[in-house]
DNA sequence: GAAAGTCGATTGACTGGTCAATCAGCCAGG
DNA sequence: CCTGGCTGATTGACCAGTCAATCGACTTTC
């Protein structure tokens, strides 16, 4: 008989937290919130992970270098900056639509806790910004951007209004349609792209 | 002789709260933090407020009411909606460039802490982003932006490319000289609004 | 083939330290 | 001498992290 599946608690642990801090928060949530999510004793929190920080930083990094990759990989794919910044764009909006609860901790608890998590990750994050800006420094040699402008204010501008727009969402401050994702997605790249076209 | 000065233990216990969250983080100070930074005794904290949630909350709605004047101001004074968009972008950027530590505070603890601050907050935060959506709402009217979009979804990224670029400047990850200020104020700007233009 | 041994996974009661909030009283100015 | 701004030691709750014990699957030994 085939060995019954491992049920691995390691990965019950990870979703149950992204679940609750989802709900409650990083700071609100307790060890023991984690684990009674998770079906699983207080103690095994322990046994996978050193700490309760430990927990968020592993759910940032596995879902931070995905979106480090994705970046990367379509600026290497080359195509017009447009086009690349589009594509961005577009990987974030579709991550938050496909899982909104890790996205929202991801952005609440890390990217956004300038006292805490963000600066542990302060590198990580940065190097999405500094993808980003390589982008549009590109955009600005083929002369399809307006080279007057830096390029990493021009990135954390795109970046800004991306997460901006993710946390309209996650406030439901905004409606989520599909089509308010989509609209969204060609809103943000319109406004920086044409914004930052030769005069 | 005039009455000494009443030393105003009040404004120093909140001069001395922006230090010290602005430093630590609102999490990790302890309320004992907050009073050996203002010179003054543990208690007296909580002879002026209730508890040190309500510390930052007053020091929030002290800032965000005067941002929600200025915008609704700026909206009442007439001109184009660009001067208008401009006038709102310039108010941010100086209130930070003023007051650093305060809008790191602000920015940080309240309007990006949707778990704890953040959703108490929320409808003041909101009004703000409405008052923008009106800006570029009359421009929609008056024919000068584009209006197949959702205003509110053009305002939260006009105000999430001003965060986002507040928030690189908390963590140094942009230069910050009074050129730097300025021109970001442009970008913003430019970006958004020529993104906006019609066809 | 069964008894003993091994080892990682799993359990949850417990502890140590931290801090927000309280409160009983002090003192200076009127 | 009385009032209210002011003091800071104390308390009580809370919770992250520890640890000793159990479990169960698999191996070794006789």
């Amino acid at each position: 008989m085939a060995k019954a599946p491992p049920a691995d608690k390691r990965r019950q642990i990870l979703d149950a937290a992204v679940r609750v801090f989802a709900r409650q928060g990083f700071h609100a949530t307790r060890v023991s919130d984690i684990a009674d999510e998770a079906g699983v004793a207080y103690g095994l929190v322990y046994h996978y992970f050193r700490s309760k920080d430990e927990v968020l930083n592993e759910l940032f990094v596995e879902r931070w270098s995905l979106l480090l990759s994705a970046i990367e990989e379509t600026d290497r794919m080359g195509g017009s900056p447009r086009a690349k910044l589009a594509a961005v764009a577009s990987f974030i909006v579709d991550s938050y639509r496909h899982d909104p609860e890790l996205m929202q901790v991801i952005i609440v608890e890390v990217t956004r806790a300038a006292n805490s998590f963000g600066r542990t990750h302060l590198p990580e994050i940065r190097r999405a910004y500094e993808s980003i800006a390589n982008i549009v420094e590109e955009g600005q040699r083929d002369g399809t951007f307006r080279d007057d402008i830096e390029p990493m204010f021009a990135s954390m501008s795109f970046y800004g209004a991306i997460e901006q727009l993710l946390t309209g969402w996650i406030f439901a401050v905004i409606p989520a349609s599909d089509t308010d994702f989509e609209q969204a997605k060609e809103l943000v790249v319109t406004t920086i792209c044409d914004g930052l076209g030769p005069r």
